[in-house]
DNA sequence: TTAATATAGTTTGCATGCAAAATATATTAG
DNA sequence: CTAATATATTTTGCATGCAAACTATATTAA
């Protein structure tokens, strides 16, 4: 049974290091007062605002369900203002705020100050990371 | 502001694969009444049985207070036995029942079953994305 | 020995992740 | 035109993930 061993697997590892990711950002966003799926939605946003709820879901990949919550904490901070369509009713749109641009500012310094805890990886190893993670993406089931 | 853009971002693959992989045992796992968390727990049971929470702790990389309810969940499901230390009252021994230890049989298949939804990629590359992942962990921090 | 400290686990409070049901609105079939 | 259906999003219920506080027990220092 060596494939159930957990270190032949690598569905564990990626647990563990999604695990540890999100734990390693933490500190960092704990100081703009926010989450790590927060911060997906922001940078979802930074690439391009003023989108509905169905563009952020895709872009993010986060769960629908999730998302409602999450866009409603953003509200609350102020980071984002949602307005329903008016052709289509159903649909809203979200658009950042002054706040929500700002925090782009402050959030800047993170990529950098993340990946130097990560320092034992080249460029080109992480280059083929992104290469066989979305190979693995591919054929998994969407939210 | 190119390091804040999802795309280049290998964070958020390992976050969306994550949750992927979790959907995709999903279906399989409800065959067997389990979640994918109890099944990471049983796998490292099945590999050493009748260890403490704290060497599961360890071997799965489950955070303790997550560990503590899915150890209940797993007791309930009389898939395994938790019992005090004679010598150290502090720590407890988890050890499977038949029950436990049936449901491997039971789960001797989903490796392939997983496997097979991600045929798209060669031995070559799982090793290469092992070797990989286990150098982004390594540096980051534990539970 | 007794207080101070360290360990092993559990509990608590908050934020997802997700499937399924529920809402609201829009579109299409008859 | 009206019922049936499709779409966009929210709500609900359950299971983590995690930091921090808490409990119980063991060990160490004075």
């Amino acid at each position: 049974m060596d494939q159930l061993k957990l270190s032949n697997q690598i569905c564990h590892r990626y647990y563990v290091a999604s695990n540890a990711i999100t734990r390693a950002y933490r500190p960092l966003l704990d100081k703009l007062g926010i989450t790590y799926p927060q911060y997906v939605v922001l940078m979802a946003l930074w690439e391009t605002d003023n989108v509905d709820v169905k563009f952020i879901k895709q872009k993010t990949q986060i769960d629908g369900g999730a998302l409602s919550l999450i866009l409603k904490k953003l509200c609350d901070k102020t980071l984002i203002e949602v307005a329903a369509s008016e052709q289509d009713k159903r649909i809203k749109h979200v658009k950042l705020t002054a706040n929500g641009w700002q925090m782009q500012q402050d959030a800047s310094s993170i990529p950098d100050q993340l990946a130097c805890q990560v320092k034992n990886i080249s460029e080109e190893e992480f280059a083929l990371l992104k290469v066989l993670t979305d190979k693995v993406i591919a054929n998994l089931p969407k939210t």
